[in-house]
This record gives structure tokens, sequence and C-alpha cells, in this order.
DNA sequence: CAGATTAATGACACCGGTTACCATAACGCG
DNA sequence: CGCGTTATGGTAACCGGTGTCATTAATCTG
């Protein structure tokens, strides 16, 4: 008389699986080894996806894997490999919006890979700036290193990058494609230019022909592109920008508060003002308020960066959206994926968000 | 005849630690211990500041590692003290500038001293949320875990935390000393009491009596202090939270719209409101200037957090600050410069800042 | 000044993985 | 069927530091 075949074995408790799990350690490799019966060697190859494993061994070890749920320490993995499982974020910005998007984005990337984030603002006005972010991508080895603006467009540190022979992205407005030599690295662009286009066509399309601009920062790549973009609109129109009406801000409030007094107080002011980010466009309400201009009424503002602030004051701000989170997860995207290590650039869309703060000029218009 | 003594020796070329600086390699301790003639064990012994060696020695090693620029490397010294130099900042958070104000206050005090900050926002709707932190927290073998609220206040957490062994601060608004039995942990709180408690004085001491109320969301500490203190300034002037111009909100401006709107359409409809946050205090403004009414002319607004909206918007709207910065600053001060594992405790005073939404009730008031 | 004690230093294994290299087994071909 | 290949697994050394413990040098004691 013979049995059936045991379909569910009984786990014996001399099974050396059980026994490893009842002292509750932390799994080594030599753990795996032992219990799956091979060396560690061949674990480490499984874990590395090496080839020369045959299929057999490869489930079995995985199999013993997962049941004692061994994962291999990075820093002892670190240490041999001569790099670590860590992507630096390096910027000097004072936007926490622009940022908290862009750790966001990189972490939707990075979560469960095994790879973390370590953030590393840096202050671009000190002496040492250079040698600390040498020192930490040498020091940390890091796997990845992610740029944003406006360090991105820091050529020594760009030099100091390439040195360390460390693979690095950089977060950027500027395609490359002007007169000054691009930069030749990976890249995330986003079409800061095609943003301005639709806000230039936009107030066109309500009948602005006179409008004043808030151009950013000149050493800021962005400013440059915005600044470019809207005069392109505007020349798809037959206008040009208008210097008088036009001031320089420093991408602030306060900075977009002066602007906007300088412009508004031109004896034929503008129906109109498209300012270089948001943190400017509300600096502009300010003085339209002051000087008891309603908004979008007798002035229409458009700004850029769709921030929080953006969508909460009053009038809600028309803006241009970049695609913050998503350009993070590319950048991360770019620096964990790319096995070939050429240069890999990638471009996003602006999208202008149409809300309250731009309207038609009045009929009767007179200044 | 004999030569003066040589008080600037020539640098011979045979000089090994010239010889050694020639190859640019980075340095090992290896290195170190054979430029010094010592054991690697000395030199191991001088970065930790082991008290038994040779102040002699100390200082001739001292002065190679200077020499040569040798920096100990963290993945290989992590490995073998079984712990990284890295602290996580963990939190379930939407608020940026929060999260940056606190990112640099950690890393005001992190900078320079070789422990490098890794961010892990997480989920903690997700199932797996504690055993994602458990495997973050055990596989980088963190040196220090931040806790950001609200999930500062999740029992699980702390009690997954307590299981690993990891020195941990939470960021809190709860002093513990009300009837739920304290959690015991090192932490840096925060005064939110005391600061509604000056938010309530300030519009008493305007004349206001009819004061409206949005909370926080009951799951938040934060919002059960400032409920709180809210109603203990109130009621040093013999007045008492109203719920009938109560509402509860999310931290959110769409939800402090909401909550404006309830509270401005009831029939003796308040001359003041505190919000507990600034976003919802914004959602307010909204609702004011849809229903015509003037801020402060009509009626005075108070938020709590200072964002950088509450400077922005018109007008500018009175609020509470706390120092967020320097409470992150303590937290890291807390997991690093903390010998003694005892569970520390540090209070962060509140400040009112007041703006243009606050102004005294309109002499004739009727509602 | 011998012997005991203490301070300073070094030898060696080890942290938990990896690579370099060698040994064996399986396979193809003339 | 012998031999060169290719697949697979093992061994030892190594990544760059630290812990343990033994050893040597310096100081103390009677």
């Amino acid at each position: 008389m013979t049995l059936p075949p045991q379909t569910q074995p009984v786990k014996s408790a001399a099974d050396p699986v059980e026994e490893f799990l009842k002292r509750r350690k932390k799994a080594t490799i030599n753990d795996v080894a032992a219990l799956a019966r091979v060396s560690k060697k061949t674990v480490s190859r499984i874990i590395n996806n090496s080839p020369s494993v045959r299929e057999e061994t490869r489930e079995a070890v995985n199999a013993i894997i997962a049941r004692i749920g061994f994962r291999p320490d990075p820093q002892a993995r670190g240490l041999a490999f001569r790099r670590s499982f860590l992507l630096g974020l390096i910027y000097d910005n004072p936007n926490a919006q622009y940022i908290v998007n862009m750790q966001m984005g990189i972490l939707d990337k990075v979560r469960g890979s095994g790879i973390e984030l370590v953030v590393h603002p840096c202050d671009k006005t000190s002496d040492s700036f250079l040698e600390e972010i040498r020192d930490f991508v040498e020091l940390q080895r890091l796997s990845g290193v992610i740029l944003l603006p406006p360090i991105a467009e820091n050529r020594q540190l760009i030099q100091v990058l390439e040195e360390l022979a460390v693979p690095f992205v950089r977060i950027t407005a500027r395609h490359g494609d002007d007169n000054s030599p691009p930069i030749k690295t990976s890249q995330v662009v986003s079409r800061d230019r095609m943003g301005c286009q639709q806000a230039a066509d936009h107030l066109v399309s309500l009948g602005h022909r006179r409008i004043g601009f808030i151009e950013g920062p000149h050493t800021y790549a962005s400013a440059k592109e915005r600044r470019q973009g809207f005069a392109e609109g505007l020349k798809a129109h037959g206008l040009d920008i208008d210097p008088e009406i036009t001031a320089e801000g420093a991408y602030s409030f306060e900075s977009g508060f002066e602007a906007g007094q300088k412009i508004l107080s031109h004896p034929d002011r503008p129906t109109a003002i498209f300012a270089s980010n948001d943190e400017m466009a509300i600096g502009v309400y300010k003085v339209a308020l002051q000087m008891g201009l309603s908004v979008p009424g007798d002035l229409s503002i458009i700004g850029f960066d769709d921030s929080p602030l953006a969508a909460r004051v009053y009038p809600a701000l028309t803006t241009v959206r970049l695609p913050i989170r998503d350009m993070g997860r590319m950048a991360a995207e770019t620096l964990i994926d790319q096995e070939d290590h050429r240069k890999h650039t990638t471009v996003f869309d602006a999208a202008l968000v149409v809300r309250d703060s731009t309207a038609p000029v009045p009929k009767n218009f007179k200044p």
C-alpha cells in the first residue's frame, strides 16, 4: 500500500532555513550561501544578475533569499564596488516648492530601488564652494549627482564633476542652441521659451499691445530663455519688447514690487505685465492694489512657475507651469537606467495655466 | 667652517610625503600609517580621538594627515562600525516651506561634520509604510532619524524605531503634559499653544469678542495644541470658543475656504477669525473678498506658520511664526551631540507676527 | 634596582560584500 | 576518443577601516 505523494511536506523543525529564521539575526550573504549549499560567490553573482549561473541554481538561491529576507548591505557592497548607492541633489536655490517637487520626482524613481537621496544645498558665494562639493561627491562616492538651477549653469562646478568622473544631470531651461557654446552633459530641459511664447500669445489674443515685462536676473539661464520666448511670442504678432516698460528683477517678491512700480509709473503705462516668475508677479499685484488698479480690469498679469501662491492669491494668477516633478523623476532615471554613459537629454514642455488675472483690454482704454 | 642651521630645509625629492603626493591618489589609512611609521591601528585611534596615544605621536600623524589630505572613507568606517554616517529625515507632509526650512536647519548643524542627510518622505496610508521605514533605517544603518509631524505622533512608527534601537528625535507641538500618556522620546517641541494664546490676546485687545475659529484635523497634535492655546487665550479674557462659529479644516486652502464660508454665513457672524494655519487663513481671504467684506475693516484674520504666503497676500497676514530652522538644527544637535542616550527635550517659543490683516472692531459694528 | 603596574603600540582577524583567478564539469568537434 | 571550449562554482585576496588582545615601552613601588 502506497501513500499518496505528500503535496504539502511537513516543515520539519530540522529544516535549516527554519532553524535560521528562529535566530532572528540579519541575514548575510554567508547565511544564504550556507543554506543554499553554494559558495557566496555564486550568491553574489545572482544578486548582481551575472549571466553565468544555471537557472536551477538561481531559482534555488532566490528562494532562500526570499525566505530569509536577505538584503545585501549597501555599505559593504559600496565598499567593494567603490561607489555608494546614493544620489546627491545639489542646489543653491531659495524656492522651497521647486526643491520639494524636484525631490518628490527623484524619489518617485528611487523608491524601493535601494538607492537613497542625499540633499546637499550649498552656497555658491562661499570661497570653498567648489571644494566642499568635491569633498562631498568624492567622499560619499556618489553614484550620481543632480544639479538644479542656477548652479546647474556653473561651468567650474561642471568641470569639477567631470574631473571626478561622477555621472551627473543638469536641470536647465537652456536648450543650448543659441550662440554661447552648449554645455555637453546629460540634462533635463524645460521649454521655458515655449511657455513664454504662449503667455505672449495669450495676452495679444486678449487685445493687449502694450505689455510690460519683468525679467529675471541676467545671470540665470532661465531668465534669458524666458525673455527670448516672450520676445518671440510678441514678434509673431509684429510686436517687440519695449525697454521703457521692462525691468530686471531678482525673482523675488520685493524686486517684483519695485519693478512693478517702475513700469506702472510710466506715463504711457502698459495694459498687461508678464513677470518671469510668480513671486515677482505677486509683487506687481501689490503695486496695482496700492495704485488702485484692478486686476485684471485695468491690468492683466501673468507669472511663471505655478507656485502655490498663484492659485491662492486673489484674483488667481495666470501663469506658466513646468512639470518639475516629472523632470525630477527623469533626472533620476537618466542617472539610474542609462547603461551607456552617453550624454542624455530630455525635454519637457511648459503649459500656460489660465486663471483670473488676465482679461481683454478695456474697450475705451486710455492710459 | 660650519654652515648656519638650515631653518628652511629643502624638501628633497626623496621626502616620502612629497613622493606620495606626486602620485595624486586618494590617501588611505595605510598610506598615513606608512608615512608616519606607525601601524594603521594607531592612525585609527587618532582619527577616533582614542585617549591612549602619546601626544607626540598624535601630532606627527595629524601632520601627515593634513599634508596628504587624508579623510577616512565613510563606507569603510561605517562597515566596521556597523552604522553609517547618515541622518534620515522621515516625513509625510505636504508643506514644502516647512520641509525645506527643516532641512536647512538640520544641514546647518550637519555641514562639515562628515554626516549627510538622507530625505525619506513616505506615505502613511500605504500598508507597507512601516515595513518600508524599517527597511530603510535598518539597511542604511542610520545614525539617527528625525521625524516630522504628523507622523512624529505615530505610535507604531515610534515602536518600530525603538525596536531598531536607532536614535531618533520627534518634532512636535505637543508637550505631552495633557491627559494622554506622554511619548517618552527625544523631542524638539514648539510652543504652538503660546502662539495661539498671543493670537487670542491680540484679537481681544483690538476689541474683538466674537471670534471664529478654524481648527486643524483632529488627528494632528498641532491642531489640538492650537485649539487649546486659543481657548486658553480667550479664557484669560473671560471668553470661550463658540462652536457655532468654529469649523474643522484640513490645513489646506480649500478646506479653509469652506470653513470660512460656513463661519461667515452665520447670521451673527464674527468680527475676527483665527485659522490654525496660513493656508486656511488665506482661504478665508477668498471668502471675505467674495462676500465683499474688507480685511481687516470688516473682518480681522490671523493665521499660523508665517508661510511665504502670509507676507505676500494683500493685506499681509498677521500670523504666528515658529522657528522651524532652529528646531531643525536642534534636532540634529540632539542626535549628534548627545553622548548620553537619554531622552532629550528642547522647547521653542512661538511669536506673533502682526501685519495688516488685524484691526480694531469698527465702533458701530452691527452684524 | 628588581618586579609590578600602567600606558602606548602593533598584529591579526573581521565587518559583508566584491573581483581575480583557478578548478572542475559539460560540451563540441575532428 | 582526445582535446579545446565554455559554463559553473570555489578559493583567496581585497575594499578601507575597526575590534580584540598581545606585546613592548614607560612609570611606579618598596
